[in-house]
DNA sequence: TGCTTATAATTGATATATCAACTATTATTG
DNA sequence: CAATAATAGTTGATATATCAATTATAAGCA
């Protein structure tokens, strides 16, 4: 039987380098920030460029469940990253707000978000990274159709 | 402030991606295998490829926490999947073996994991499956040193 | 041999992923 | 307008991820 094991295929690639890429970043945030993970600053990044999306918007463009959004946002608002209000234009939505401790953080983290990719992908060419994402979208295309 | 928001970025296409081969690998093994994760599977694979592994050893090749490994191994072994005895030779390891139940499961996963991966790599050729592998390679070196 | 250190695995705490069922609200349609 | 369907978000259950602390055993060394 000629399956090969997992450890020889290139998903195990992928997805070791995006995990060892998430570890990494994760341990340059803590140096910075306490109480926070890289997908609360990530879902703190698109709170900040879209302020008016739904939960629901923001989960779909961060790649999150709708629950895992909702127990995300749950958390950091517990931790005063963000507020949330009824939009009364719409009651089943929420009005989400970046508290000024929210600010705060993103300020803290622009710089080890910029340091975090640049040492991931130094020593990597625009062209690489420009194939490396056509052929990844390829694969995600043919997982969704 | 030129930082790219999160979905601009390659390492958001590298998760994304790898999260829907997850996503549509785990639709097709449910449709056949009814109690059983796609990790779970590769763990089984893992532990049919090198049966006199530690768990700590299967652990890291599979890209696994240890304990993350202790925890997926007690649910395989409460479903029947493995057996886990003390080695006698070394009273720190277990011996695990792979019960008949988990053999016939493993058969079961192979044109299922086969079908999986061809339909992902589909349209994409060997070349490119290498570039995307040195490219990867290069990244997670990067976050590893 | 006794003490210290290393190793294999577990456990606790917390965060995230996923699916399904559910609530509240809004939109549609007969 | 009332009944029904669609939408936004939540909750429960279960699986996995991660870190730190802990247990049991083995190895190394004075």
């Amino acid at each position: 039987m000629n399956l090969k094991s997992p450890a020889e295929t290139i998903f195990y690639t992928i997805e070791s380098t995006i995990k060892e890429y998430r570890k990494s970043s994760q341990k340059n945030l803590s140096v910075e920030v306490d109480d926070m993970t890289i997908d609360q600053g990530m879902i703190l990044a698109f709170l900040d460029k879209y302020p008016n999306k739904t939960q629901k918007e923001i989960a779909a463009m961060a790649f999150k469940d709708n629950a895992s959004m909702t127990r995300m946002l749950d958390l950091m608002e517990k931790k005063k990253y963000l507020k949330r209000s009824i939009n009364e234009e719409n009651r089943r939505r929420y009005k989400i707000e970046i508290t000024p401790k929210g600010k705060l953080v993103l300020k803290t983290l622009a710089p080890i978000i910029t340091t975090n990719r640049e040492n991931a992908l130094h020593g990597i060419t625009e062209a690489e990274v420009l194939q490396l994402e056509q052929i990844l979208l390829k694969i995600k295309s043919n997982c969704t159709s």
